[in-house]
DNA sequence: TTGTATGCGTTATCAG
DNA sequence: CTGATAACGCATACAA
């Protein structure tokens, strides 16, 4: 019932070869004969035969498959990223095998051991651990197996490799852009600040606050999920502050672009009442009215960037075992839901 | 310098019994004393033994790998259905190897060869392809590996595994509803309509159109890429017309929103001058200002649907050869970029 | 230029 | 309950 695999002996018993010559032959090794190489090529396609990727890999201990773990693969950022890994990795002949955390750290554990037992030449990972240093990469290590973070890092895995963009600068920019129209009361709504990037463009939050002799309220920072879930609930919130905020500065533009819709349909004005600054640059950012004010996150360079830095890795893994850090350029981009005065 | 892999056979040694039994043990085989089986366990974790899943993949024939291709991920509605699949995958202990065709169908074939090289138990294909019945899948077929087409399947495949929407009818009705407010000349902007999707959407919008007995016009039919930089041209075309078209049925949310946005910019007032039908129910369409009419289409349950009807092929693989046939529910959102009235 | 022999790490068959 | 052994399909060191 089952057909048979093709392998490279059938194809070398019909030919009257040894299963070396073949093997040989198909990879276009120097040492076979032009003719013989026609001679198989030929055959192998008539029989139909395929490699076996698996047993190439048991036997060279390379698999050309690379792993990837992120919180979640359905944001705009995320599949950015990811659509830029697939292209650079599949033009170096690599290929991605995908995992997604849903932001538990259990999962992510698995994650990594699942794709370490399928001998994945590298890892790459946007963390969603809270831990300083998760314990899951440490086989990755040992093996000396490259792994790079990007976006999301550990906290002491700085000087690891790291594809990065200054969060912290980014979100500087941002809130120092809204308090230079001379708003005071500005809402920091973001994420789970024991995740790096989180805390960070907090830290950036905080010191343009204290740059500009604001006060800092801590009652002024909500922690939530981003989603848009929680900007509808954030901005019923809102509403219920008194004063109102005159300006927020939400950590993605989904939730914030939601925040904006339910103020605007509490009849708040944006940007005359309260100003909007996003992060991420989704591609909707620029549609909304007002458009949104936001951080461009090099998503696509990220993936790029991450994948090649791999790479190099693999191609000169005993000359430099250091990690290596990319700091990749973000831009603020202003528009409408803010006001260009200032400065 | 490198440290070798450690074994079964090693942790076999440690402990003075045979690799079978070690092998065994892993597995929780009922065969092996509990007693054994802990000492094994905690030996294995002691030395850091890690399963080799290739070597396992190579033994058994069967990776617990599926295979999806994709024209491009990084839309709102692909990386949807990605994560219900990943998430259905995952739950069933099996991982998700992602390749993009990037619309080529030579890269689709490249991908498919690869993906049936790595030994995938199983493919599940957005095919990019316009060919009626292209060949690259059969090697598939022959093997009975089960393959399962979502979104985009070739036109005469539908009789083999599918999940799909009805998208003639989900065309029908936004085209209706446009009709039903009385407009007369309603443009239709989609994607490449020898892709089947694209060529059942403009079916649905010429029959929406005959049966409110308008004449069809093939100008008002246009064939774009459906990008936002699609919209920017579609929009400054649309503004050269004369009379404007009434209304706009476009083929993707994103194209859609853009259009809207170019227009407005040009003074036109949506829904009063122009109303405008999108596709997908992307989040931000319900944002936009006028809020967005669209087809929701569900692709979280479209992903999850996909790798459960593989998943069930692969468990009665021998009894049921024939192809499975998947319509999920779609839903037209009425939303204010077009009136309510009519019916 | 080609062939022989062996091993990659695992699992399954057959004995014991 | 456990062990010896072969086989999965390929690639490479060594020989010819």
């Amino acid at each position: 019932m089952y057909k048979k695999e093709i392998t490279i002996y059938d194809i070398a018993a019909a030919l009257n070869v040894s299963a070396a010559t073949v093997s040989r032959a198909l990879k276009d090794h120097p040492a076979i004969s032009k003719k013989t190489r026609g001679k198989i090529r030929e055959k192998a396609l008539e029989m139909g035969y395929q490699t076996n990727a698996l047993a190439s890999s048991l036997r060279t201990s390379k698999s050309y498959t690379l792993g990837v773990i992120v919180p979640r693969l359905n944001s705009n950022f995320m599949s950015t990223v990811l659509a830029g890994m697939e292209k650079a990795a599949s033009d170096a002949g690599y290929h991605l095998i995908i995992m997604q955390s849903f932001e538990s750290e259990i999962k992510e554990k698995e994650n990594a051991q699942l794709l370490f037992s399928h001998r994945v030449d590298g890892l790459m990972v946007s963390t969603t651990s809270t831990s300083p240093e998760p314990a899951h990469f440490k086989p990755f290590f040992a093996k000396n197996i490259p792994v790079v973070f990007f976006d999301r890092i550990p906290q002491k895995y700085n000087q690891y490799n790291c594809v990065t963009i200054d969060n912290r600068e980014a979100a500087w920019q941002a809130t120092r852009h809204l308090l230079d129209t001379g708003k005071t009361r500005v809402l920091h709504i973001t994420g789970n600040t024991g995740i790096q990037v989180y805390k960070q463009r907090l830290e950036g939050y905080k010191a343009a606050l204290s740059e500009a002799n604001k006060p800092f309220d801590h009652q002024m920072v909500w922690e939530t999920g981003l989603s848009v879930e929680d900007g509808e609930i954030s901005a019923k919130r809102i509403m219920t502050m008194k004063p109102l905020p005159d300006a927020i500065f939400v950590a993605n533009d989904t939730c914030a672009i939601t925040i904006m819709h339910h103020l605007q349909k509490n009849g708040i004005k944006i940007p005359e009442q309260i100003e909007i600054t996003g992060f991420n640059n989704d591609p909707f950012s620029e549609f909304s009215k007002p458009s949104l004010t936001t951080i461009n996150y090099p998503g696509e360079e990220m993936g790029i960037k991450t994948v090649n830095l791999i790479i190099d890795k693999l191609n000169t893994k005993h000359i430099e075992p250091k990690g290596k850090q990319i700091v990749l350029k973000f831009g603020l981009l202003i528009r409408e839901s803010t006001n260009q005065a200032a400065k």
